[in-house]
DNA sequence: GCATGATCATGC
DNA sequence: GCATGATCATGC
């Protein structure tokens, strides 16, 4: 029998914590034994339950699970979640066989006790501490999208790719590497081929909207499904698809009279906006979206089934890159966690632009971790070598990846103009760049029904 | 026609 | 003032 056996005991000690600093309360010096060590302490040192393997939750009487999870003030003084919260590893050979009820991750995770603290730069994370202490449960919509998640990844273990499964793949429930290092491989049960290691995470947006909103705050956005009932035949992605499929054809002024936008107004991304209108929202910001970190991005294909522009993203530090490497860069990160939602628009004969669809998308793990790799790596080298970068006929040019030189994506300039600069680590200054999607990739990836011929 | 470098426009 | 999403302009 464990010394705390319900939700009100476990809540009422866990309440205790708040404030007192770890090195206070570590009897058994678990802060020097390395990462994942809060959670640790906190169990063994404030709960007394030693740290073991059990499936079951950590507190087995109350059926709750002991959560320490660190967050930092962004720029704009909100709190974000510094990082996805990491659950139970998946284990592939025994994983698919369950339902979501039993599986790894609902067994141990269903509730949790939440014990967010600060994470804060430059200082030793034995003077952090716990801010607060929440017993939280899922929201039942929040638990229909989780289900069609753990679906998805179960799918592609069942398919025999498990070596494909990217945590981009889902919208709440991840599946995250986990484990020293790339190479920590395990087998799956339908295919010999070895696997990365991966365990059940809640994303890092998901994990900041329930601190911003069930922990620290309540700021209410508007929702997509207003009702868990909506999804009761068809996954949250299902729904906004056949949603945004109704208006298919529509150009763009006719769908501002549909929703009474001004036609010459200027607004910045017009086409997406008229798609967040269409799923019945008033601004460009759905909560759904923000918990599972969408980014929306619209697509123009020409009439003859191409693509004029390629893709840009945010600009890069030089610095950044040559400090980093693949593993925890930032574009590493970025496309492999990011789910996108593309809004398909094409010129119809008259030069129109006319909504076609739209389709969810994540960069397949292949294209992600062998062709932007490579992206990556030359652009690093060519920022350290930093010999390339000059100015010919006035205009900058250097050895960065080019259009050509991978298909899937290039470098290229992103900035308010040629004096927008960035210094390299050579000191020399140059133009803000960033990491395109090239143009015939993006085509490549669109649903064919997008491309037929009218 | 297309690749590449440059720049625009909104919105916070 | 700047990030972001997007598009323009030149020259081969």
């Amino acid at each position: 029998m464990q010394q705390y056996a319900t939700k009100k005991d476990i809540l009422e000690r866990a309440q205790e914590l708040i404030g007192i600093p770890f090195k206070n309360i570590d009897t058994k010096g678990i802060l020097a034994s390395g990462k994942g060590a809060i959670g640790n302490l906190i169990q063994e040192c404030w709960f007394g339950i030693p740290v073991n393997s059990d499936p079951r939750p950590d507190f087995v009487e109350a059926d709750v699970e002991l959560k320490a999870h660190p967050f930092r003030y962004n720029r704009n003084g909100q709190v974000v979640a510094k990082e996805r919260l990491v659950c139970d590893i998946i284990n592939y050979m025994e994983e698919y066989n369950k339902t979501f009820e039993t599986s790894a991750f609902y067994l141990k995770c269903h509730d949790m006790l939440l014990l967010p603290y600060e994470d804060k730069i430059n200082i030793s994370k034995e003077y952090f501490s716990i801010a607060k202490a929440v017993l939280f449960s899922f929201p039942e919509e929040d638990l229909a999208i989780i289900r069609d998640d753990w679906g998805k990844i179960i799918s592609k273990i069942k398919s025999g790719i498990a070596e494909q499964i990217s945590e981009g793949d889902t919208l709440y429930l991840g599946a995250c590497t986990k484990g020293a290092n790339s190479s920590s491989l395990r087998k799956q049960p339908f295919s010999y081929v070895l696997a990365k290691q991966r365990a059940y995470c809640l994303k890092t947006s998901y994990m900041t909207y329930i601190l911003q909103n069930y922990i620290f705050g309540n700021i209410k956005n508007e929702k997509i499904v207003s009702d868990v009932s909506m999804l009761k035949d068809k996954t949250f992605e299902e729904y906004v698809v056949e949603k945004i499929d109704k208006y298919k054809n529509y150009s763009i002024d006719e769908l501002c009279d549909c929703f009474k936008i001004d036609k010459k107004k200027p607004i910045k991304n017009k086409e997406s906006l008229l798609a967040f209108n269409i799923l019945g929202l008033k601004s460009n910001k759905a909560e759904e979206f923000i918990k599972a970190g969408i980014n929306v991005k619209t697509i123009r294909l020409n009439a003859n089934n191409t693509i004029t522009e390629s893709m840009s993203f945010r600009t890069f530090k030089f610095k950044e890159i040559a400090n980093q490497t693949w593993e925890d860069s930032d574009l590493q990160n970025y496309f492999s966690e990011t789910r996108f939602l593309f809004i398909v628009y094409k010129q119809d004969g008259n030069g129109i632009l006319r909504l076609k669809g739209c389709q969810f998308w994540n960069m397949p793990y292949n294209d992600l971790e062998i062709e932007m790799k490579k992206v990556w790596e030359i652009t690093k080298k060519v920022i350290l070598e930093g010999a390339s970068f000059r100015k010919v006929d006035n205009k900058n040019t250097s050895d960065l990846p080019k259009l050509r030189d991978n298909k899937v994506g290039h470098v290229r300039p992103h900035a308010r103009n040629s004096n927008d600069v960035d210094e390299l680590p050579n000191g020399k200054m140059f133009p803000k760049q960033c990491f395109w999607l090239n143009n015939y990739y993006i085509l490549s990836q669109l649903n064919s029904t997008f491309k037929d011929k009218e």
